[in-house]
DNA sequence: GCCGTTTTCGGCCCGACTGTTTTCAGTCG
């Protein structure tokens, strides 16, 4: 079993111990268990052989014998167990928004109810305004939060908070009262996935604020509404919260609002190292919980706070505990690819497959956006469904782009289309043979129809690897976010024969696929692999998924040095030669 | 369940808001 596997079903141990009420402490031991498991950058078969996972921090004797039995047997005699005597439909509940493990303990032992469906009854029989503890408008809330579960989800896109972040924000910019505004939480930290939008501002009339932001348009409800912070639903069904502070907290409170909670777990205990206290309000010199002004240690900007636990800023994208204290203890963060680094794309396609535009109208587009370079590299022939071209067409386009490059060299551009091809793996070989692939200055080979079985996909990719003329894998394990789990394969495996044969992997920066994820980034690099940040575009707007892929390229700690479409046209043609 | 320059027990991050209470528990982030 695989340590995803494994790092799931401790995550999930955790929410069955919460519902069985357990100590809130044992709990947490299981998640950040799950979350160490997730981060490990050494196989985790390796570490159980070895008998080396007790020396990794946050996991015991029990952990320790747990995943083991997890790893070598496939099963766990706890983990079913405990499964076993807890109704499933209890941990649905926990999705409900205002019902946590107390009150569904409450709803199950005095009512009986173990689903959804029951609950809905109960309450809209009254029976659960009568509970202790409960009352009329627990129960309406109940009610709204099973409506709202059922209307949306509950998770959104990168792209989506953005979009519904950025109107907010630009109001708030404007407002008198706000002095300074950000946003926080996974939207700034560039998650590829948000649960909510949390916004922070800061004020001498916090009031004023919070009145002005509930009576934003696209706000559906509001669902909490105080002093200093407010939560709301908009449109589309994304939360939102924005915090209020003094101008002085704010520093303090972007840092603990930006999370992430791992990351804001480890900046608290250095300050407690060294005799400070830190929250959302401020630093301070006390061993003791406090607000007390007089003991602030003052900081302008993030920068200072870092600075004053003897680290150099973080990069939000970073704060995930997955290394960024040991190197910014040391100086020795990298320093981050920005989307303007980015000079071309690789993957792209136009309307001679199924793309949008015709191939002058995304020259123009690209040039006009500054950019030197952009390679269409329509689908082959046997992604039918796509208009895959055949060789025929596809050395027709060559042709085509050719003639469009004579017309920008004439009149002194500098912009170039590059020939390509998205080239299908298929099950034994790829979609066009050598001598036709030999033709194209960019081949990006990716699996569109994969196998269950991870051996055979991996076996499919490193074939490709290994062919001398594909130059990028393209979306490595073909996720769509919130529509489709990756297909199995052994990515270190794939990672690795990137690395004996020079080719180069793609972060395919669609919002959908953000493929290859971040978190296998560091290894990549670890490895020498180069990223290509590709948007896949389908249409010219596609462009603008460039910048979003740069920051995700961020979270996985790369550099412009790592990322090839950051070279200029002339240097990416030589390797685009060495390498093809 | 984990951890230890308070080292085998007792703490583990903690404050805002809501709704039910009448001083606080539960939930959330």
């Amino acid at each position: 079993m695989d340590k995803d596997k494994v790092a799931e079903i401790l995550m999930e141990i955790g929410v069955l111990l919460e519902l069985k009420g357990e100590n809130p402490f044992k709990t947490r031991a299981y998640v950040n268990a799950a979350r160490t498991l997730e981060g490990l950058r050494e196989p985790l078969a390796t570490l159980v052989a070895e008998k080396r996972l007790g020396e990794i921090k946050g996991i015991g004797e029990a952990l320790e014998q747990k995943i083991t039995e997890l790893v070598e047997t496939e099963k766990l005699k706890y983990y079913d167990e405990l499964k076993a005597s807890i109704p499933p439909g209890l941990i649905k509940m926990l999705e409900i928004s205002g019902l946590g493990p107390k009150k569904i303990q409450a709803l199950n032992k005095k009512l009986g109810v173990d689903s959804i469906e029951k609950l809905e009854a109960a309450c809209k029989a009254g029976k659960v305004a009568e509970l202790d503890g409960f009352g009329d408008k627990t129960q309406a809330n109940i009610l709204e939060g099973i409506e709202r579960k059922r209307t949306y989800a509950s998770k959104h896109l990168l792209s989506q908070a953005l979009r519904a972040a950025e109107p907010l924000l630009e109001n708030l910019r404007e407002h008198p009262a706000v002095i300074r505004c950000s946003p926080a939480g996974s939207l700034r930290r560039f998650k590829e996935i948000c649960g909510d939008i949390d916004l922070l501002a800061s004020s001498k009339k916090p009031a004023s604020v919070i009145e002005f932001f509930v009576s934003q348009p696209g706000i559906v409800k509001v669902i909490a509404k105080g002093e200093t912070k407010a939560s709301v639903i908009l449109a589309g069904g994304i939360q939102c919260d924005l915090r209020v502070v003094s101008d002085a907290e704010f520093p303090f409170a972007l840092a603990y609002f930006t999370g992430s909670k791992e990351h804001n777990i480890v900046m608290r205990q250095r300050a407690i190292q060294r005799g400070l206290r830190l929250n959302e309000y401020g630093l301070f010199k006390s061993k003791e919980e406090t607000r007390d002004a007089k003991l602030l240690v003052p900081c302008q900007d993030e920068a200072e706070i870092f600075q004053k636990l003897d680290l150099v800023f973080v990069p939000p994208e970073l704060r995930e505990d997955h290394g960024e204290f040991l190197a910014a203890e040391k100086n020795n963060l990298p320093k981050l690819i920005e989307w303007t680094d980015l000079k071309g794309a690789l993957h792209n396609h136009s309307n001679w497959s199924d793309g949008k535009n015709t191939l002058e109208e995304i020259a123009a587009y690209m040039e006009e956006l500054g950019l030197e370079y952009w390679a269409i590299t329509d689908h082959s022939k046997s992604s039918f469904q796509a208009n895959g071209l055949d060789a025929k067409r596809l050395r027709e386009q060559i042709l085509e782009i050719k003639k469009i490059n004579e017309k920008f060299a004439a009149r002194g551009s500098d912009f170039r289309l590059l020939t390509g091809s998205e080239v299908d793996i298929l099950k034994d070989r790829l979609d066009f043979d050598n001598e036709l692939l030999a033709e194209l200055d960019v081949v990006v080979a990716s699996l569109h129809v994969p196998s269950s079985n991870e051996a055979e996909n991996t076996k499919r990719l490193i074939r490709a690897v290994e062919n001398p003329f594909v130059h990028i894998i393209g979306h490595l394990t073909g996720r769509l976010l919130l529509e489709r789990e990756p297909y199995p394969v052994n990515v270190p495996a794939v990672i690795d024969a990137c690395a004996a044969t020079g080719t180069w992997l793609e972060l395919n920066c669609n919002p959908h696929r953000f493929d290859l994820d971040w978190r296998h980034w560091p290894y990549a690099k670890s490895k020498g692999v180069k990223c290509v940040i590709n948007p896949d575009a389908h249409r010219n707007e596609h462009a603008g998924f460039l910048r979003l892929g740069a920051g995700i390229a961020r979270k996985g700690w790369l550099e412009k040095a790592d990322v090839v479409n950051c070279l200029g046209r002339q240097k990416l043609s030589k390797e685009l030669q060495r390498n093809g």
